[in-house]
DNA sequence: GCTACGCCCTCTAGCGACTAGAGCTTCAAG
DNA sequence: CTTGAAGCTCTAGTCGCTAGAGGGCGTAGC
């Protein structure tokens, strides 16, 4: 705050953030981004606390909560007074998805490694297609 | 190839596979699956190829493969004479992909597994938002 | 043969979260 | 005062399906 940012264009808010311009103009027609200032001419104005918002949204988005998990977590961030509960059930949520997210893909991965271990030669003997054309030739039955 | 399999409804096909039928047809209009032959009412009617076919795109979109690299390994798989350096290289790339994701996904989860560790009071003292509104407060700086 | 019911048909539109492009206007530096 | 980057709106496309409307087909029982 020691700096007091104001009229920003879209494009420096883009370079600020790591948003890209289109992205940020598709957050304001959803309705996640408030409605800026305008220019005379028409283009968007920006200042601090769009900045700390988009800031917050991107990274957000960085950690995989979708846009209406962020329309909650925003709605909370504006209201230091309450409680954070839901905060806590919003994250718990995600984590729990991660770890599922996880779980698979490193089954995965070892699926994939195993379907690597072929000699390279012919499709006839290619544990690839082999295995990509026969589930029972797989490591788990997970999926 | 113990039994000969004709004539199943895209329903059966469908139970089969474990593919919904929408996504079924889906296929057909993206040229994935070949169109089949119809009764004299239009409706559609399956063989062992089919079957086998669709198993094999089940399998690899189980896998992660998108649409398009399936189409090449499908391409791989009806040439058993051909050389599967191309699969190898499709698959190789996925593997890469799928490390990059799981890392990617294990920093998030430690993420978020550290914003949950607050005691669950007020917003103001709350680590979740404080962390969602200040990218400095993060463990890792990889996003 | 007739009816009932489940399955199948095509077609269009929608999802999430953007991304791309056309065609035009505004801003700021030189 | 000119130029060129950056802004504007609007529409349409991406990926891999999914949902719904409004109808037609197939078969089992009577």
């Amino acid at each position: 705050m020691a700096v007091h940012i104001e009229d920003l264009a879209i494009g420096d808010l883009a370079r600020r953030t790591g948003v890209k311009v289109p992205t940020i103009r598709y957050y304001e027609s959803i309705g996640l981004m408030p409605e800026p200032a305008r220019s005379e001419g028409g283009q968007r104005r920006y200042g601090a606390g769009h900045l700390a918002r988009l800031r917050f949204v991107r990274h957000a988005r960085d950690l995989g909560f979708e846009i209406d998990a962020i329309r909650e977590l925003l709605a909370m961030a504006a209201d230091p007074q309450g409680g954070c509960g839901e905060a806590h059930a919003i994250t718990r949520a995600h984590l729990a998805e991660v770890e599922d997210k996880i779980a698979r893909l490193v089954a995965l991965r070892d699926e994939l490694r195993a379907m690597l271990a072929c000699d390279n030669g012919r499709v006839a003997d290619c544990r690839i297609i082999e295995v990509l054309a026969d589930h029972e030739k797989c490591l788990h039955d997970s999926h």
